[in-house]
RNA sequence: GGGCUAGUAGCUCAGCUGGUUAGAGCACACGCUUGAUAAGCGUGGGGUCGGAGGUUCAAAUCCUCCCUGGCCCA
C-alpha cells in the first residue's frame, strides 16, 4: 500500500467536452458557412420569420458600380449590416435591399479609354453601341462587388437587388424629371458652368478638383469715356485678371461701394515698363504701392481719392475698341469686390463667372457665348475665332499690347479648378443647362430645410452641416452633356423656347423606358413620345442626360415606393462625404416631388485612414483593401474592427490594428467555447429559479441585464459605438477572469445534482444564447457557428431574437455589493502575488491560507464563500476588525493535504475510507456520480 | 483661404454639465497554472491628457491662439 500509485481521479472530473475548435479558421470556414446559409435559403427564412413584425427600412446607398470594394466601402456596408442585424434580432422585420449606381462619367471614361487604347474613335460609334458597352461594364463590376460584399457577411435581398440602370429605374427616374418638368420647378436657362473642353461637358461641384496652376496675369487700362465726376476724362481705370481669354467676353467692370480709388498721375517710369508718364490711371488706393512697384512707375502723385459709390455710372471703354470691341463698358459696383488682390476692379464677363453672371443680369447686360464646346472661340469672336482658350493670353496680350492697353503682364501659380478624371483645367463658360429652381413657388430650399430640423442625425453635428450646404447652394444644374445616363426625356418647342408639359407625352416615354430602357430615347423617333397631332419639326428633343446625383437622390422612389415598402425609409447610413453627396440630393429630389425628406433619420461615419491617421494611398504603400483582411483574417475580424472602432470620427486600420482584433476575437471566440464545454450535456432538468440561485449567479444575471439594455439601446439609436466593447469587456473581466475563474471548482469537481453547479449551468445556458445572439450582429459567421455547435445544422442563430430577460434579474444594490466584494478580492490576488514573488510561499491560489481582518467588507460574504471567490483554499475571518480601517490580507501555506481530484488543499483530506486522496465533497461525488461517458 | 470635426498610455477607446493620486481592454514585462492549454489566471511598468497662453481656490474637462490630421467647400 505504501508504494501504490495515487489514483487517477481525472475520468471523474467534469472538464469542457466540445467541437467548437479554438482557432476560427476564419478565412477557411467563413465561405463554407456562406454556402450553407445560401442552401438553408437563410434570407427567405428571415423574411417568413419576421413577417408581421415592424418594418424596419435601411435605405442602401448605391455605391458605384467600377472597380473592387475599398475599405471604407466595406466599412458603410459592416455598418449598415449590423444595423440591420441588430434591429431585426430586437423584433423587426429588416428587410434591406442593396444597389448600385451604374450611370456616369467614370465609367463612360473608362470605356472611352478602352476606344482610345485600341485607336477606335468614339464620336464613330452608335451611341446605342456605347451605352450597351457601358452597361456591361457596369454589370461586370455589380457582380464582382456583390460577390465582395457577401463575402464579409453582408446579408440582404442581393436576388432582388436594385441598379439604377435596370429598366425600371431608368423608367423611374424619367419619371421623376417628368415630376419636376410639370411642377415647373424645371427650366433652362443660360449658365456659366464649370465646363471641361477635353470631355466637353459640363461638370458637377463633385466632379471637380483643385490643383495649382500657373496662369498668365494682365494689368489692362479701360479709358474712361463718359463719367458724372469731374477730372476722370481721359483717365483709365486699370484691371487685372488670371484669365486673359475673357477678355472678348467683357461687358462690364465692377468696383467696390467702400472702397477708396486713387487717382494716380504717373510721373515717370522705369525702362521697358509699359506704364506711360502723364497718363493718369484709378487703383484702388490700398493696393497702390504694390501696383506702382510692379508696373514700374517711377514717380507718381496722387491725384484725388474717390469712393467705389462715386465712380459708378462711369462709361469705358472696351481695351481693344476699333478692333471688332466697339461696345461701351459700364463701370458697376458688385459686393464680390475685394482688395486683396488685384486693381479693385475687377473685369467681368457675364459668360465666364458666377459673380459676373449674376451682376450682369442685375443690370441687363448681354450674355456672350464666346467659347464653344471644345474651347475654342466661335466664329463670330473678332482677332481670336477659332483659338484654343488655353493657348489664348500670348494673342491677348498682343493684341492689348497693339491697342496700348496692357500695363502689366505677369505670372501667378495659384489653386485652380480641374476635372477629377482628366486632370485638364476647367473654365466657366455660358451654356444652356437645364436647372431645379431652389426658390420658386415650390421653394424646395425652404422645404428642404423644415425637412431637416425634422430628421434625427446620428451624430448630430450632420444636421448642421447638411442645413448650410442646402441654405446655401445655387439652383440645381441636372444636365450633362455626356452619352451615358437616362435622358432628359422632354422636348422643347422651338416657337416659344419652352419645355413641352403634357402629361400624356411623359407617360409615352416612362412606358416606353419600362419595356426597353432609356436606350428608347435614342432609338425611337420622336413622334412615338409626341403622339399624334404634334409635329416632331416643331419641336427639339432634348439630348442632354441627367445628372447622376438626380439618378441616385431618386433611389427612394425606385427602391421603395415602387417596391410597396415604407416611405419614407427609416435610416439612410452613409460616410460624412455624403451630406454634399446622396443625402444632399434625395433630399432636394423628394421634397421637390413629395414635400418630404425621404428618411426619418441619417446616420453618417468617418473615413478609414492608416494607422498613422494618414488618408490611404497606392503611392504611400498604406492601403488595406477589405478582401485581404477577409482572406488572411476572416470577414469576421474586419467587422469586428468596424465595431471596436468610434464611427462617427475617421477610423484607422493597418497590421498592427488588425493584430490587435485578432486577440480580441480569441477572447471572445474561447468565451464562447468555454461556455459549450461547459454546458456538455446540459438538461433542462438541471434548471434553477433565480430565486434559489447563489448571489454570484445573480450578479451574473444582473450584468445580463445591463448589456442587454445596451444593446438594445444601440439597435434603437444606431449608436453602436461603444456597445461591442463593452461587450468584450464583459466577456474578459467580469466571465473569464472572475466568474468562469471562480465556477471551474464546482462546475468540474461538484456532483451534477448540486444547486450550486446546477445553478452555474443554468447561468451559462443562458450566457451562451445571449451571447451568440449579441455577437451574431457583429460576429454572424461565429455567432452562428456557436449555435450550430449547440442546436445542430438546422438551426440558426440569426433566425433568433435576442433574449427577452425578467426585470427581476436586474437587481442594483447587489451589483453594488459585489463591487466591494471585487475590490477586496482584489486586494487578496495582490497579496497572493506578493507571496509567490516574495517568499515562494505558495504557487496555485489554491496552496493558500487567506486571514482576512480589520474591515467591515470581510463580512460581506462567509468565509466559504471568500474561498470560492478568492479560489483559495482556506480563509479566516478575524473578527477583531475595527471598523473603518483598511482590510488586512495575510497569505499563508493552507494546511492539510492537496485533494488529487479537486486540487483544493484541506486537512480532511483522505479521512475518508475507500476513498484515498480525495476531500469529502469529491469523496461524495466520486461515489454518487456515474463515471463519465466518453465524448461521442 | 472658408465651414465642420478630431488629436487622452504602443493600439482601440472611457472620462470632458470643471473637483480626490487620469481609467478599461488589448499589447508588453514578470510570475502562476498545465483539468479553457497554440488556452486560462495574477501582478507590474507605461500617459507633462497635441503645444502655448488665459479664466478659476481648482482644467484632460471652459476661453484664445498655434501645430498636426480628416471631410466638405472655394
Amino acid at each position: 500500500m505504501a508504494d501504490a500509485p495515487a489514483p487517477d481521479y481525472r475520468d471523474t472530473v467534469f472538464l469542457p467536452r466540445t467541437g467548437f475548435p479554438m482557432r476560427g479558421d476564419l478565412p477557411k470556414r467563413e465561405p463554407q458557412m456562406l454556402e450553407r446559409w445560401q442552401r438553408m435559403a437563410l434570407w427567405s427564412k428571415l423574411r417568413a420569420a419576421s413577417a408581421g413584425r415592424p418594418k424596419f427600412i435601411l435605405h442602401d446607398g448605391p455605391p458605384y458600380a467600377n472597380g473592387h470594394l475599398h475599405i471604407g466601402t466595406a466599412l458603410n456596408k459592416i455598418l449598415k449590416d449590423v444595423v440591420n442585424r441588430g434591429r431585426q434580432m430586437a423584433g423587426y422585420d429588416a428587410d434591406y435591399i442593396p444597389g448600385w449606381d451604374c450611370h456616369g462619367l467614370p465609367i463612360e471614361w473608362r470605356i472611352e479609354e478602352e476606344y482610345r487604347k485600341s485607336g477606335r474613335d468614339k464620336d464613330a460609334v452608335p451611341v446605342l453601341d456605347f451605352r450597351a458597352e457601358c452597361r456591361a461594364y457596369a454589370a461586370h463590376w455589380m457582380g464582382v462587388q456583390e460577390s465582395e460584399f457577401r463575402r464579409l457577411g453582408v446579408e440582404g435581398d442581393w436576388a432582388n437587388r436594385y441598379a439604377t440602370m435596370d429598366f425600371a429605374s431608368e423608367a423611374k427616374i424619367a419619371e421623376e424629371i417628368g415630376r419636376f418638368l410639370l411642377n415647373g420647378a424645371l427650366y433652362r436657362g443660360l449658365r456659366p458652368v464649370m465646363w471641361s473642353p477635353v470631355e466637353k461637358t459640363a461638370l458637377a461641384e463633385a466632379e471637380i478638383e483643385y490643383h495649382d496652376h500657373t496662369s498668365t496675369t494682365i494689368w489692362v487700362r479701360f479709358p474712361v469715356v463718359a463719367s458724372a465726376v469731374e477730372g476722370l476724362a481721359g483717365a483709365s481705370v486699370v484691371i487685372w485678371t488670371t484669365t486673359p481669354w475673357t477678355m472678348p467676353g467683357n461687358r462690364a467692370v465692377a468696383a467696390g461701394e467702400d472702397i477708396d480709388y486713387a487717382l494716380v498721375h504717373v510721373d515717370t517710369v522705369a525702362d521697358g515698363a509699359l506704364a506711360r508718364a502723364g497718363e493718369r490711371v484709378l487703383i484702388a488706393l490700398p493696393l497702390l504701392p504694390g501696383f506702382v512697384e510692379t508696373a514700374g512707375i517711377a514717380t507718381h502723385h496722387v491725384v484725388h481719392v474717390y469712393k467705389g459709390a462715386q465712380l459708378a455710372g462711369a462709361m469705358l471703354a472696351h481695351p481693344l475698341r476699333g478692333r471688332g470691341y466697339d461696345y461701351d463698358v459700364p463701370l458697376l459696383l458688385g459686393d464680390f469686390v475685394t482688395t486683396e488682390a488685384g486693381t479693385g476692379f475687377v473685369h467681368v464677363a457675364p459668360g465666364h463667372g458666377p459673380d459676373d453672371f449674376i451682376l450682369g443680369r442685375a443690370h441687363g447686360l448681354e450674355v456672350p457665348e464666346t467659347v464653344g464646346d471644345d474651347g475654342t472661340f466661335n466664329a463670330w469672336v473678332p482677332l481670336f475665332a477659332g483659338m484654343h482658350v488655353y493657348k489664348a493670353a500670348d494673342a491677348v496680350c498682343a493684341a492689348l499690347t497693339d491697342a496700348g492697353a496692357l500695363v502689366v503682364r505677369g505670372k501667378l501659380v495659384h489653386s485652380y479648378p480641374h476635372s477629377w478624371r482628366s486632370k485638364a483645367p476647367v473654365i466657366f463658360r455660358a451654356t444652356p443647362q437645364w436647372f431645379i429652381r431652389m426658390d420658386g413657388p415650390e421653394d424646395i430650399r425652404g422645404r428642404a430645410l423644415a425637412a431637416i430640423d425634422a430628421t434625427q442625425f446620428v451624430p448630430d453635428a450632420g444636421r448642421n452641416r447638411i442645413g448650410s450646404m442646402v441654405a446655401a447652394r445655387p439652383d440645381w444644374c441636372i444636365s450633362r452633356q455626356r452619352a451615358w445616363g437616362v435622358p432628359i426625356a422632354i422636348f422643347v418647342e422651338k416657337r416659344t423656347g419652352e419645355p413641352l408639359r403634357d402629361p400624356a407625352v411623359m407617360a409615352r416615354v416612362v412606358d416606353a423606358f419600362r419595356t426597353e430602357g432609356a436606350d428608347a430615347w435614342y432609338a425611337s423617333p420622336p413622334e412615338r413620345f409626341l403622339g399624334p397631332g404634334r409635329d416632331p419639326a416643331d419641336y427639339e428633343q432634348v439630348r442632354d442626360i441627367v445628372d447622376v446625383w438626380f439618378e441616385s437622390g431618386s433611389t427612394h422612389a425606385f427602391v421603395l415606393e415602387a417596391r410597396g415598402l415604407p416611405w419614407p425609409a427609416d435610416l439612410y447610413l452613409e460616410g460624412s462625404d455624403q451630406h454634399r453627396g446622396w443625402f444632399h440630393s434625395s433630399l432636394l429630389e423628394a421634397v421637390g416631388t413629395r414635400g418630404r425628406a425621404p428618411f426619418k433619420a441619417v446616420l453618417t461615419h468617418g473615413f478609414v485612414m492608416d494607422e498613422q491617421g494618414r488618408k490611404m494611398s497606392k503611392s504611400l504603400g498604406n492601403v488595406t483593401a477589405p478582401q485581404e483582411v477577409a482572406d488572411k483574417y476572416g470577414a469576421d475580424i474586419l467587422r469586428l474592427w468596424t465595431m471596436m472602432s468610434d464611427t462617427t470620427e475617421d477610423l484607422r486600420i493597418g497590421g498592427e490594428i488588425l493584430k490587435q482584433q485578432a486577440e480580441l476575437y480569441r477572447r471572445l471566440r474561447n468565451t464562447l467555447r468555454w461556455l459549450l464545454g461547459s454546458l456538455d450535456g446540459f438538461d433542462e432538468s438541471e434548471r434553477v429559479d433565480h430565486a434559489q440561485m447563489p448571489e454570484l449567479e445573480r450578479w451574473v444575471l444582473h450584468r445580463l441585464t445591463e448589456i442587454d439594455a445596451r444593446l438594445r439601446r444601440a439597435a434603437e439609436t444606431y449608436d453602436w459605438t461603444g456597445a461591442y466593447p463593452d461587450l468584450h469587456v464583459f466577456c474578459a473581466a467580469d466571465l473569464s477572469a472572475f466568474y468562469f475563474d471562480i465556477r471551474k471548482d464546482a462546475l468540474y469537481c461538484d456532483r451534477p445534482d448540486s444547486l450550486r453547479r446546477r445553478a452555474c449551468r443554468t447561468v451559462l445556458d443562458m450566457l451562451h444564447r445571449c451571447l451568440a445572439t449579441w455577437l451574431a450582429p457583429m460576429l454572424c459567421f461565429t455567432a452562428e457557428e456557436a449555435w450550430v455547435a449547440r442546436f445542430g445544422e438546422d438551426s440558426s442563430v440569426h433566425l433568433q431574437t435576442w433574449p427577452v430577460l425578467p426585470a427581476a434579474w436586474s437587481d442594483a444594490d447587489l451589483a453594488a455589493k459585489w463591487a466591494d466584494i471585487r475590490k477586496l478580492r482584489g486586494r487578496v490576488t495582490a497579496e497572493l502575488e506578493r507571496a509567490r514573488a516574495d517568499n515562494f510561499i505558495i504557487g496555485s491560489s489554491l496552496q493558500a491560507e487567506v486571514t482576512l481582518s480589520a474591515a467591515p467588507e470581510t463580512s460581506l460574504l462567509s468565509k466559504d464563500l471568500w474561498e470560492e471567490i478568492a479560489i483559495v483554499s482556506k480563509v479566516t475571518i478575524n473578527p477583531q476588525s475595527s471598523v473603518g480601517s483598511e482590510p488586512m490580507v495575510i497569505v499563508g501555506r493552507a494546511p492539510g493535504e492537496k485533494c488529487l481530484r479537486c486540487w483544493r488543499v484541506l486537512a480532511e483530506v483522505g479521512t475518508v475510507a475507500d476513498a484515498p486522496g480525495l476531500c469529502l465533497r469529491c469523496a461524495d461525488a466520486v461515489a454518487h456520480a456515474p463515471a463519465r461517458q466518453s465524448a461521442a
